[in-house]
DNA sequence: CGGCATCCGTGACGATACTG
DNA sequence: CAGTATCGTCACGGATGCCG
């Protein structure tokens, strides 16, 4: 039997904040829940649902599904179909969506001072440290790709060339190796690797520690041959 | 007959995104519907609960109670009862809820680029692009207060010294006459006045225009004797 | 009158089950 | 693997009432 329900108006019509100014603008397009987490996981590459929804612990299907939609429809993500070897597709930023690195990053900054114990049911994913270790890595002079490895896993970050997070317009500036500005996994050609543990990289993130100073004390031990790791290693 | 029901849990028990990550705890604590917005009204100086209300349209007197509340007790507002002769309270952002800055700052540069067309059902205040007109007038050397006429009101900023915007912590580096980094309706004392179009401070926001650019076209009227005011004048 | 609290209707959210 | 369908619950928006 065809049931013939109304499809419940699914396509879920964003509540506006109706208001002529550039922030509440914003929140119309990023304001909802589980939105901008989702942007800082498109923010290190390419992901396929599935992937997102593992990321994204506590998010359900239906408003994964939902959103990823709705981002469609701003053009902040594009859904791609890889070539038939993967019988797969894949979401990724648009430009207009990379534009959001400064809010994330300006998110991330505020929120680290917040970020001290962790509770028993957080959960946890190496890259979601990207974000506060970029700006520790912007003020290097040296552009390149650095490898970070911490007990929960490894990612890579594109450092140095400076404004590429607090800057402006596009995510131009930078190196050319990356797509985006933080990937998750080993890098393809990391230019520098570090080793640390989670307290370095959370005073780093907060601004306590320098990454001199880190160097100095042992609380990250530096390995590359590049000029970009003599950097990270002299200060 | 006294009615007994359980008081509902008024509290709203802040649904937390469960995530050991810097943004998501930002998130869990202003990823609320309007708690950004009160934010950016907040800025601007302490408000009572109607102002709040006025300048907010579209919120339920509920929610906005529940807000404040819940930005209370995360530390981000406080509740000031006035001295006697104004029988009121006023509700004002602590060191921690002015750190947002550089988060609202962010969205609005990112925002200012979908904010063309004014829609029939937008409303608008004047202070709104006071957050825009920011990074503008950041980039002067000399510091002091602005005021800005628009046709649809006047508000002041805080310009000059840089970084206040995209920096780091606290708002320190700036102008003492404002608690604030900007304010609606005059300034007690303004360094420098202008006059401009709603086009033309669109377009400063957007980037589009310099301000050079825009004095020098005739677009921005500016009064004033003091160095700031040459400064804006001069280019 | 300002500052909420209460009631109510709608819809967004979260969890689970199910399907191409 | 990538979602859609269903459903209970809660948050939101609007109006109204209360109380200092």
């Amino acid at each position: 039997m065809p049931r013939q329900q109304q499809p419940a108006a699914r396509s879920s019509r964003r509540r506006s904040y109706d208001q002529f100014c550039a922030t509440a603008r914003s929140l119309d397009l990023v304001g909802d829940r589980w939105t901008l987490l989702i942007v800082r996981e498109l923010l290190a590459g390419a992901r396929r649902y599935t992937d997102l929804h593992a990321d994204l612990p506590g998010v359900s299907t239906d408003v994964l599904a939902s959103r990823l939609k709705d981002m469609e429809h701003s053009g902040l993500v594009t859904r791609r179909r890889l070539p038939p070897p993967a019988a797969a597709s894949v979401y990724e930023l648009t430009d207009r969506g990379r534009g959001l690195l400064p809010v994330l990053s300006a998110l991330a900054e505020w929120g680290a001072p917040a970020l001290t114990e962790r509770r028993p049911t957080d959960a946890v994913r190496a890259h979601w440290f990207a974000l506060p270790l970029l700006r520790a890595l912007d003020g290097l002079t040296h552009a390149g790709v650095v490898e970070v490895h911490l007990d929960e896993g490894e990612f890579h970050v594109r450092a140095g060339g400076g404004g590429a997070v607090a800057g402006g317009a596009g995510g131009a500036g930078g190196v050319e190796d990356l797509p985006t500005a933080y990937g998750d996994g080993p890098a393809p050609r990391a230019d520098a690797r570090i080793a640390l543990d989670i307290e370095a990289c959370l005073a780093l993130g907060r601004g306590e520690l320098t990454l001199t100073q880190a160097v100095e004390d042992g609380r990250v031990e530096v390995s590359g041959e590049g000029p970009l790791a003599a950097e990270i290693r002299g200060g």
